[in-house]
DNA sequence: ATAAAATATTCCGCTGTGCGGAAATATATT
DNA sequence: AATATATTTCCGCACAGCGGAATATTTTAT
């Protein structure tokens, strides 16, 4: 197959001629919703977005003649529509390591009688792919979907121990900026992370996330270029104490991606 | 709350001066993923969308590089990566009506032994937006995300017969142009299918969508402006018999649409 | 009722983005 | 080596898309 790595960006001056800026800023209006399920309206795009108010609204029109927003007229408000869910269920299609894994994972979650997921990042959070719940009801509801922060959870740190050197940094600068004030404590739960990662292959948070919740995690690195992804295993700390996670769970979960790693590119 | 109802699109010429055309695209690009799990390359992409190589080359180096595609180097061969499942839950969490039937949709599932689901449209399909599994395990394994033919299963079938006349011949000129050779006993179908719905109110697919599966379903209609559902119970025609969804279950379905309807806009 | 505020859309001239054909580069194949 | 295939880069030009200002509509205030 023809390969050829693509140059650095050809600038002109110093914007990026290659990029389509028109694309970035739709897919910015889409990502405004991120936050709870709501309804937005132009003005609410253009101040989340920071895009002038008549870009906007091209660019709603635009995405509502597509089908990817849908209007409501009574509160001129939008809200995502199907065809975007049809692409994120495109995206798990595509990912064969998900059905590979989900076997394992439910081992581990059947065994353990915690939830087990396998996340990915988008930006500064981790997003869940694929999710298993042991026989026990009582476990948090995390949605495949939903996103956590990637600074103070076990998947989200076991990420960073497994991306390349340049990519963390780039990460961890982001981080501080964003978190500014508390930056020293992340800085320190993150490194000791690292520590356990390099030293056990494993990556804890021991409250740090919600107190009362424990977890474990494992980087997953695909062989062929595919993004980093993580596992974790995780619940209330009265079922699933340090100790455990220790002499145990942690083992299992690293001969889960072991296993994984064995099967899957 | 301030609406101002869109004029007639300002064209010069015939072209929609507010149209943006490269985010149009670049969604495009996105959507080239439908069908099974693959990865594609930017020949791939040129193919299917007819966009140029070098319009694809920009488009997917931009996607890249916001993330919503992974690259395989190895192979130069694009994914659809964890961010764009990201905007899909986003898009689930959007829809209260949803969260809202769950209860109600399980409750059916339950008693029929049968999935019962809810779906929207994208272009020519039906998604599932959400999937009440009963205890019976033998079900089709029908997941959120996926997406089934419009013009062949009762969930589309009650979804044209829910929505407004105009938007309704739209789409089956549509239809009709893409599936022109069966085109004739298509539209019987519909036709049959609407005369259900304008009599008992239901919508069904007696081995239509595949032999010895049946299906009812019945559309939804939201009282704000937001896109038309359709709920549907359906499963092996062994279990699920003609006359047992005629005499029984097709009132229970609509039953529970009609709950909804009194607790959701 | 009337005025004022808030929100959204349209208009329109100009800029620079994004387009596509052709050339260049890299890999795979014979 | 030579040929075939696939992808990216180059670059000039057209016009798509931008944003500020004007306009339209509804909601809130007086």
């Amino acid at each position: 197959m023809a390969v050829r790595p693509r140059k650095e960006p050809s600038k002109v001056g110093d914007t990026d001629r290659d990029f389509v800026v028109a694309l970035g800023r739709g897919l910015e209006v889409l990502r405004a919703f991120r936050k709870e399920g709501e309804a937005l309206g132009n003005g609410d795009f253009a101040a989340r977005t920071g895009l002038s108010k008549s870009t906007i609204s091209r660019l709603t029109y635009t995405l509502h003649r597509l089908g990817y927003l849908s209007f409501n007229p009574e509160t001129a408000r939008y809200r995502l529509a199907p065809p975007v869910l049809s692409l994120g269920y495109s995206c798990l299609a595509g990912m064969p390591t998900l059905q590979l894994a989900k076997p394992y994972m439910q081992e581990l979650a059947n065994y353990s009688g915690m939830p087990v997921a396998v996340a990915g990042r988008d930006r500064l959070t981790m997003v869940y792919l694929e999710r298993c719940r042991g026989p026990n009801p009582v476990t948090l509801a995390i949605e495949v979907g939903a996103h956590i922060k990637l600074a103070t959870t076990a998947i989200g740190r076991a990420y960073l121990a497994g991306i390349s050197e340049d990519l963390r940094s780039e990460i961890l600068q982001e981080i501080q900026d964003h978190e500014g004030h508390g930056w020293p404590a992340i800085e320190r739960g993150i490194y000791d992370a690292f520590e356990s990662h390099a030293k056990h292959g494993y990556c804890l948070s021991i409250g740090e996330w919600k107190t009362d919740v424990n977890s474990v995690a494992v980087p997953f690195i695909p062989s062929d270029g595919s993004p980093v992804l993580a596992f974790n295993c995780g619940g209330a700390a009265s079922h699933l104490s340090r100790d455990w996670i220790e002499t145990d769970i942690s083992a299992r979960l690293k001969d889960l991606v072991r296993n994984i790693s064995a099967i899957s590119p």
